[in-house]
DNA sequence: CTACTTTGTCATTGG
DNA sequence: GGCCAATGACAAAGT
């Protein structure tokens, strides 16, 4: 069974893939949404945790039988929801990831990094070139050449090369650059801090490049059905390069494979074959060089290019790296040498697509997000983001902020482009980059979400802050579902799907095996004795029928009912509690026989008894017992006849006293058997049902918290446009001179009354605390 | 062989 | 008090 349903699994995989491949993706979609029962179980259903709820729901709606009243529609929305987001990124697994080309872009022959094809290190060296080299335009050239550059030529931020090496801790080579500048307070320092992200619910692995690497590379081989060492070799041999640029295939050409491959062992002498492909790296390498900006306009418009249809991951991915790079902008203003070549197309899945983020975000500035990862909650930050007062002094900073918060949203390039934000900005951007990084991760995101809030808020507003558009924001709230949804699932989900999909996989073998049995019982019953089958006939026939439809609302009709659907002739679950074996053959003898049946029939008309010795294995040991104890009915009857007409069988017949005592214990079990078996079903669905009420309670915190966004942009805004006011106004307001007055010495005040004072700021401190009385010095033009 | 799940059974409780 | 459903707990069987 195991078998049948991982061959299932794989094969609705497959399938799945190859649909986005062809591009049925967005007909999926739309089957999905149209609720079209066969497709969207066929694809979703094996991989789905709530496969089984939709079964129950849907037995339930089908015999009317509910204990748990349940929203079909709001599990077929969770579900599908965070499904087909599964799926869409499905479509993406086919195209290798690009974005790790980048790091050589910046990488020299400086042997700094040690870990070599780890793009952590390197990102660190980058990041020092970011910030003391950006204006120097010699330094794509030089990197260009490959070797030129000597390791001077990269100062490394002290901060920044930390953070690096923390980013790629792991894959550091001690006793090399990156490690050297690492202190021993510094890897401490780091280590606690990442504890507490790992506390927070984000797995170390999360940070760790290297983990993440692994993981993209297991999963590479397992659609292609290769192992990775394999792999790995088609990678040395760039096989995947060309696959891995959609955009500009030759890239190769430009330098060609064996120099690359020599470039990349002088750069990376060891650890080359664990490593990440290098041929690759070398040929997008020449790509970035040659054939993308090295700007970060250049690197988003090459973004935005490769993947015209941006999903919601993407777009979250992309405004991470806009608030990256603002961050790094904050830090150094400087930005433009980061020749992030080109953006990863590769997103798999939720942890990849996190790997891909962390992939593209390294070439930028790497650190940030592990440094931000690790720094606390920005909710005390946020109240400062926007200080009551404009004071002169910090109106610098902020028209950048609001410009950048006024910006079109849906342009992230134009808002990329305007990265000339200072400290100001850089403290909430840090802050909040982590939760930033999280929503992709299912499970550390769910952590937060439910521990820090404002950390979300700071987030989101940043999001916004930076153009997030309504649509986007809403974008985001289906991400944050789909994310607690995927929590849910997968953090529970190995135990419930699993029996889920191995009872319901099987659902047509498990009715022939239960039509096999059950004919066993009767034929065994018939043969003897001969009036056990009359009794049976007329059990079936007769009175017994109306204490039976009671049991069949819930058990037996079902899977017949099922049978007939071919969306679940598949995929049906067998959650045929109360399905007696021998009734469901006495009572739906037309019920689809097995090979295996069939094959019993002819046994039995040959060698009747040695069959028999083999179905009471496999009989319930009640059925054995009444056998051998010539129970001369059967042990449906016994089970589900009511108990006046239970009672009416027994007297008719003249049993013995074990026999009776038999059968009462027979009735007994049985009736507790079906009560356990609906036990279980009923607390199954009570797990589920509190599953959604999750979900549903998810939702209404993300939507509160959109709204809330909401709320505070409408109030930044409404701050930035009196701040252009009063700047307006302050400007043009002269003393009796003629003057203007200096900002630092003056400031306006608002009276309540609407009045506008202009008074020093000495006295306007002082003045705040004895309101009322001023001198009036309106000298409004 | 072990771990885990499923299923059946018993004992108990409450309607 | 008997019947029955529900349920926790345990064990056997299956995966």
């Amino acid at each position: 069974m195991l078998y049948l349903k991982k061959y299932f699994t794989e094969g609705l995989i497959q399938f799945t893939i190859l649909l986005s491949l062809i591009g049925v993706r967005v007909d999926v979609d739309s089957y999905l949404n149209n609720q079209l029962p066969p497709l969207r179980e066929i694809i979703l259903g094996p991989s789905s945790a709530y496969t089984q709820t939709q079964f129950h729901n849907l037995r339930n709606t089908l015999d009317g039988y509910g204990i748990h009243p349940k929203s079909v529609d709001l599990d077929h929305f969770f579900t599908t929801r965070r499904l087909l987001n599964q799926v869409r990124q499905l479509d993406r697994l086919s195209v290798p990831t690009p974005e790790l080309n980048t790091w050589l872009v910046h990488r020299d022959s400086e042997t700094v990094v040690s870990a070599g094809s780890h793009s952590s290190p390197s990102i660190t060296l980058d990041n020092g070139a970011g910030l003391d080299n950006a204006n120097s335009p010699d330094v794509t050239p030089a990197m260009r050449g490959g070797s030129g550059a000597p390791e001077s030529t990269y100062n490394l931020n002290a901060a920044e090369s930390t953070l690096g090496a923390v980013a790629s801790e792991e894959n550091q080579e001690p006793g090399r650059n990156g490690g050297e500048d690492l202190s021993k307070e510094d890897i401490d320092l780091i280590d606690v801090l990442w504890r507490q992200d790992i506390d927070l619910g984000a797995g170390r692995e999360v940070f760790n490049y290297s983990n993440r690497q692994k993981e993209t590379e297991e999963e590479k081989p397992r659609p292609q059905e290769s192992n990775n060492g394999t792999e790995q070799e088609r990678w040395r041999n760039g096989v995947n390069a060309q696959e891995a640029q959609p955009v500009d295939g030759e890239t190769g050409e430009s330098i060609p494979e064996q120099e690359c491959l020599r470039l990349l062992e002088a750069t990376f002498p060891f650890g080359q074959e664990t490593e990440f492909p290098a041929p690759v790296v070398a040929t997008e390498t020449a790509v970035s060089t040659e054939d993308v900006p090295s700007t970060s306009q250049g690197v988003l418009t090459q973004l935005t290019q490769a993947e015209p249809q941006l999903d919601l991951e993407q777009q979250w991915q992309d405004i991470m790296a806009i608030m990256e790079l603002q961050t790094m902008d904050a830090n150094t203003t400087l930005v433009q040498n980061n020749t992030v070549v080109s953006v990863s197309n590769g997103t798999r899945d939720a942890n990849n697509s996190n790997y891909v983020h962390t992939t593209r975000s390294t070439p930028i500035n790497q650190d940030v997000s592990l440094h931000q990862a690790t720094l606390p909650s920005c909710s005390q930050d946020f109240p400062q983001m926007f200080p009551p007062q404009f004071d002169s002094d910090s109106t610098t900073p902020r028209p950048t902020m609001l410009r950048l918060a006024s910006g079109n949203s849906s342009n992230i390039n134009s808002t990329f482009g305007a990265t000339n934000l200072t400290g100001v900005f850089l403290p909430q951007v840090n802050s909040s980059s982590n939760i930033t990084t999280t929503p992709i991760l299912p499970d550390p995101f769910s952590a937060l979400l439910e521990e820090s809030m404002l950390d979300e808020i700071s987030l989101l507003d940043l999001a916004m802050e930076e153009g997030f558009s309504q649509a986007q924001a809403s974008q985001l709230e289906d991400e944050l579902d789909s994310d607690s949804g995927l929590s849910l699932d997968s953090g529970h989900s190995p135990a419930s799907p699993s029996s889920s999909e191995t009872s319901c996989s099987s659902a047509a073998s498990s009715s022939s095996t239960s039509a096999t049995f059950s004919e066993e019982g009767a034929v065994g019953y018939s043969t003897d004795s001969e009036v056990a089958t009359a009794e049976t006939e007329d059990g079936a026939a007769g009175g017994y029928q109306p204490g039976f439809s009671k049991l069949c609302r819930m058990s037996y009709q079902d899977p017949s009912q099922f049978h007939n659907l071919p969306q679940l002739d598949s995929i049906s679950h067998n959650h045929t509690y109360n399905l007696q074996l021998s009734s469901a053959f006495s009572e739906r003898p037309e019920l689809p026989l097995s090979t295996a049946k069939k094959s019993i029939r002819d046994k039995q008309s040959s060698k009747l008894q040695p069959h028999q010795d083999l179905m009471d294995k496999h009989a319930s040991r009640d059925e054995r017992r009444a056998r051998s104890m010539k129970i001369p009915f059967t042990n449906e009857k016994i089970i589900n006849l009511p108990v006046e007409e239970f009672n009416e069988l027994l007297a008719k017949h003249h049993l013995s006293e074990s026999q009776l005592a038999l059968i009462r214990d027979i009735r007994r079990r049985g009736k507790n058997k079906m009560a356990a078996q609906n036990c279980r079903k009923r607390k199954l669905d009570t797990i589920i049902n509190l599953e959604q009420n999750v979900q549903e309670l998810r939702r209404n915190k993300a939507r509160l918290l959109k709204e809330k966004m909401e709320f505070i942009r409408t109030i930044r805004q409404m701050k930035q446009k009196m701040h252009g006011l009063y700047q307006e106004v302050f400007t043009q307001l002269r003393d009796e001179e003629g003057r203007p007055y200096p900002p630092n010495e003056y400031s306006l005040q608002y009276g309540s009354d609407g009045s506008v004072l202009i008074m020093p700021r000495s006295m306007a401190s002082a003045e705040q605390n004895r309101k009322p009385e001023k001198k009036q010095k309106d000298k409004k033009k």
